[in-house]
DNA sequence: CTTGGCACTCGTGGTCCCCGAGTGCTAAAA
DNA sequence: TTTTAGCACTCGGGGACCACGAGTGCCAAG
């Protein structure tokens, strides 16, 4: 029995041993460890097959002949499929995400910078958060606000976000013509998203007299400028210092990478994007994707919504040799309670 | 000649040679070196001398008995202030700093995290910027907005800072009741400060009908919120990654008290005041400050203004070992303009 | 005060070797 | 067919040893 794909009970058992073990120590297991801690009832020659058979499949590796065996990615995936659907918080982490939202204030990126931070707190890694694209946001409000020689521009949308450009401010126009400017726009584009309101303010500035055509032609631009430099196109990072504990073991190459990706946050992007596209908690270990394979992390991430929509996700990025259970669970926890804030706003 | 603090012409010639050589190479340098490479007009043995006496006077040190000599952060201090005062970009650096301002577009916040990315390019280091203090920014506008069943509280200010809040919406105000608030709020507390604006909100939640009432008493309470939570308390930080690289050399608890640091804010911040407080561009090197020694890095720092009034500051953090004379022209150079962005914002 | 000469120091890197963890295999037992 | 005990074998890590050479400190002469 147990060829492909299906394991067998003891070699499962076996693999979830070497994972949970080598999670703990980080260093490789023998079978002697596992026949001592994990009452399987067979001896370490016993063991001993069924590590042999699983490095065979593709699960374990030996870094030498005489040294303990180290999950492969495989592994570690199959360990994550293999968890049970809904693991449970320590208390102490159930209070600490409660507390973070009953004490949440602020718009929503700044609770998402505090989310990331809470996530790095609880699993010990770095906590990422990807804020709602603002492209399909509804547009609330629409503001002009004169500063100097310039002009404010400010977009607020339904869930609390506060999008902003500074542009020239025509020297025609008085105060109240720019006043007047903002409230048309706000009743021509409000409950519009970003993708359409730009086009609408094209529009306007169109049949609008030549200086407020003006004016309406430029937050048009930078309305536009909001949306390539979307906001959703930034990670908010939390608790970078738990990693470099955790890299320090790591090569420096791998960290500079790490960082490198952190912050110009594309190829993280990526990632996290995919669990916002199939809307579950997704689980990228190592190789499984171009970009981790890179830096040898894993990242877990879910997102988090109001009501059907998706709104963004959050997620945590640690080494592959990761404590899967407990950062899933901390993941999830803090996806449903954004998206339960994120629903009050927005209604 | 030459016995304290006055070096003497050619003992000051050879520190700064160790210094440049050890920035450069990273390896402890010895007196063959120096005068190989620095035409001092003396041979070796003189040079030895020197370094000799440069070690007896603090300026250097000696890894062991048969190493060349490493520079302590005395002699680094030595060599930073007898730097030119007025250093020169190269053209490569200079154009990067006028592009990134040319076409520097979004409100202060994301303006300085740019101006925080732009250093850590230009130095290889991290890149830090420090958001003017909310607390003593004159306030452009108040408004109250609605969504979902919470209210979102921005305070504008003249340097293009938007802080926001999120409030319970009281149920009692209809949305045109609310506008009134927000208008009359603006009138009243426009150009004041965030400080004297909680004063004057609570005054007038006072003299106000009782459900108007409440709702400036709650928007009062969120401007405090923004006092304590203060934006200034926040550090932004860019290119980190490059840091991650110098640092693979230092040890691995360096790195995570460095990464701390800089998350936690609260060290760096106290460091970057010095600039701030002094108002001109400042360096601090290794143990010379409590929190540098522990993660034996420098920083330097440079306050930006608008006209008479200090706003923030921005920096970099690097290793000791660190190109001073680049990197302080560089600060310089970028708060320069920033001061010239803040100066046409606050008119 | 500078210089060449020279003995001395000491960290680095290479080689060798032992130790032990952990394996894989084989042959007997279940 | 699967499990088990026994055992030879492998190989990385760590200690000991050593030779090299960079760089010093000092001295005596210029």
């Amino acid at each position: 029995m147990a060829e492909r794909g299906e394991l067998g009970a003891r070699k499962a058992a076996v693999l979830r041993a070497v994972v949970e073990e080598f999670v703990r120590s980080g260093e490789p297991i023998g079978s002697e460890t596992i026949a001592e801690r994990y009452s399987l009832g067979v001896s370490s020659a016993t063991i001993r097959n069924d590590l042999a058979a699983l490095e065979e499949m593709g699960y374990l590796t030996h870094p030498h002949t005489s040294a303990g065996r180290t999950p492969t990615d495989l592994g570690y995936r199959h360990f994550v499929d293999a968890l049970p659907a809904r693991g449970k918080l320590r208390d102490t982490q159930r209070r600490a995400i409660t507390d973070y939202f009953q004490q949440a204030v602020g718009d929503l990126e700044e609770v998402l910078r505090g989310a990331a931070q809470l996530l790095s707190r609880l699993t010990q890694y770095a906590g990422l958060a990807v804020p709602p694209s603002g492209l399909e946001e509804r547009i609330l409000r629409v503001e002009l606000v004169e500063t100097g020689t310039k002009l404010l521009v400010l977009v607020i949308t339904h869930h609390g976000q506060v999008l902003t450009r500074i542009i020239e401010r025509p020297e025609a126009l008085r105060q109240d013509a720019v006043d007047a400017v903002a409230r048309r726009l706000t009743e021509q584009v409000a409950d519009n998203t970003l993708r359409q309101a730009i086009a609408r303010a094209k529009q306007l500035s169109r049949d609008a007299n030549p200086a407020e055509g003006g004016l309406l032609a430029a937050v048009s631009d930078a309305v536009r400028d909001m949306d390539e430099h979307d906001d959703a196109e930034r990670v908010l990072v939390g608790g970078v210092a738990n990693l470099a504990g955790e890299l320090a073991i790591w090569r420096a190459e791998t960290m500079r990478r790490l960082f490198d990706a952190i912050e110009h946050e594309a190829d993280v992007l990526r990632l996290l994007r995919t669990a916002t596209l199939t809307g579950e908690a997704s689980v990228t270990i190592g190789t499984e994707h171009p970009s981790t394979e890179e830096w040898e992390a894993s990242v877990v991430a879910a997102p988090y919504r109001a009501g059907e929509s998706l709104l963004g996700t959050i997620g945590v990025v640690g080494p592959t040799r990761m404590d899967y259970q407990t950062t899933i669970t901390a993941v999830r926890a803090v996806a449903k309670r954004l998206s339960d804030l994120a629903e009050q706003l927005g209604g």
